[in-house]
DNA sequence: CTAAATCCCATGTTATCCCAAAGATGAATT
DNA sequence: AATTCATCTTTGGGATAACATGGGATTTAG
């Protein structure tokens, strides 16, 4: 599990935001060191990062769909990849955003940096409160069931 | 079962808490010696918290649960991770609570932990004794049960 | 030549580590 | 049964390292 929680960080007159550190040590932790991130927008307004291996990942996945629904897959290659840009760390661990990529996500002085396992999400911290309460509100039902299976898992030994 | 019982413990001002003796042996007898606890804030006026296992559980039964929807399992995995907060243990057994978790759960200096078998909670003394009654009086009706079922248990030998 | 992007260093703040003392627990001895 | 001792747990404070952030200087592109 590669990004987990949700950080909060500055957006300066440069657009520079600083990479949670904990996020940092996760592009680390798999394979070489990497000294920078994917991101594209969002189906949302909020932007999407994660590192090449899940970058790689999503496109094959795009490759199995293709055999099921071409057009489909191609237009979500096209989202993804298309968008995608490659951004650079610098001595700091930061990052500049393009401006399309800090208009698309309606970025001011402050954004939220929120987990998501293989990738993260970008957005403000305002966007970032509603997406987790969505994500709360839609989880709540199901909540108490995920809870019981999850016991079940931990004392059958089935972690991962 | 990992966590169990109620244990009181100190906030001090640079926010740690000694997570119990008892807590801390539950988490090395698990697979390999944890160094760390996975918490998280609670839909209530507490937060939660447990080791990697559980929370990978977590992750894991809310993906099965949403199988033909992903949309749903996005959510499930943002509400999961999404708040949750990777703390590290120091020598003296203690974690630091962020700011964000200390005002979510009205945390002043004394802090109670509340083991639920697999994950426990972490709540202020009167929330936790409010929650014990809560419990209590829900509960009035299947304790005999429980007991009686227990006593079974115990009896053929058949314990956890 | 101008503007923007990149790199580099400086600073205040926060978190992390380390050591030491006070308290609690349990065993052994008288 | 009471007492002493040893060990483990909790708590406190201070030193150190890491982090986030700001501003300049240099380079690159248009």
């Amino acid at each position: 599990m590669r990004f987990v929680s949700t950080y909060d960080a500055g957006l300066d007159d440069k657009r520079r935001v600083t990479l949670p550190a904990d996020f940092r040590s996760g592009l680390k932790a798999e394979g070489d060191a990497q000294d920078h991130v994917r991101v594209w927008p969002g189906d949302g307004d909020w932007l999407e990062g994660a590192d090449d291996r899940f970058i790689a990942a999503l496109s094959q996945s795009a490759e199995d769909l293709a055999q099921d629904d071409p057009e489909a897959a191609e237009a979500a290659t096209l989202a993804i990849l298309g968008g995608s840009r490659k951004l650079a760390l610098d001595g700091a661990g930061r990052i500049v955003l393009p401006e399309t990529f800090v208009s698309h996500a309606s970025l001011a002085d402050r954004v939220s940096f929120v987990g998501l396992g293989p990738y993260f999400r970008i957005a403000s911290p305002e966007v970032a409160a509603r997406m987790a309460q969505t994500a709360r509100d839609r989880t709540a039902a199901t909540k108490a069931k995920i809870f019981a299976m999850a016991r079940r898992k931990v004392r059958e030994g089935a972690s991962e």
